[in-house]
DNA sequence: CCACGGATTGGCT
DNA sequence: GCCAATCCGTGGA
């Protein structure tokens, strides 16, 4: 899985950078909350608070592995998936959730889903046994314009599932 | 009050 | 590779 971290008031890229607003306050409730936003006028992105209460940071979900539940994603998606579950083709299992608003839509977040505390049973995170010893890469993140230099992308090394390589 | 542009995607040239 | 689609929060006037 693919993650960016986005900060507070020292990182202009986040929507936390000028403090609190109606469309940010998800950010500052207590970690483990969701924050979806809505962006372009037809994506939704989805994040998960952390840190305490107020603090204003979150991490930005931009891509994952399909295992499970591959059939309700491809509904979910409205695009042509071959089925294939090699990342390397076009059109594989990996067009299902390699990008935040596809993860989205993969997912099913949306504007109702923002504020869930992903500590009750609704949506809920488990780790399903996967890769422990994984190594993590780090580099820049994707998509902004400003703070582009923060090496604040995170994700799996030699894992194909990723937005971008 | 209103104009701007974005943590993107997918389809078309 | 390029660009349109399409809301709406935010910030400047």
């Amino acid at each position: 899985m693919e993650v960016e971290a986005y900060l507070d008031e020292n990182d202009p890229a986040s929507h936390a950078y000028r403090g609190k607003t109606k469309r940010n306050e998800v950010m500052f409730l207590k970690g483990g909350h969701l924050y979806v936003y809505f962006t372009y006028g037809m994506h939704f992105c989805s994040n998960i608070v952390t840190e305490d209460e107020g603090k204003g940071r979150a991490v930005l979900l931009r891509a994952i592995e399909p295992i499970e539940g591959i059939d309700k994603m491809k509904k979910n998606r409205k695009i042509k998936i071959t089925g294939t579950t090699n990342p390397e083709d076009k059109k594989s299992i990996k067009e299902l959730a390699n990008g935040p608003a596809k993860l989205c839509q993969a997912f099913e977040l949306a504007r109702k889903e923002n504020g869930t505390d992903l500590l009750g049973n609704e949506i809920y995170i488990s780790d399903g046994g996967a890769e422990i010893n994984s190594t993590i890469i780090t580099t820049t993140r994707i998509g902004i314009t400003t703070g582009v230099e923060k090496k604040w992308r995170y994700y799996i090394k030699g894992n194909s599932f990723v937005s971008k390589k």
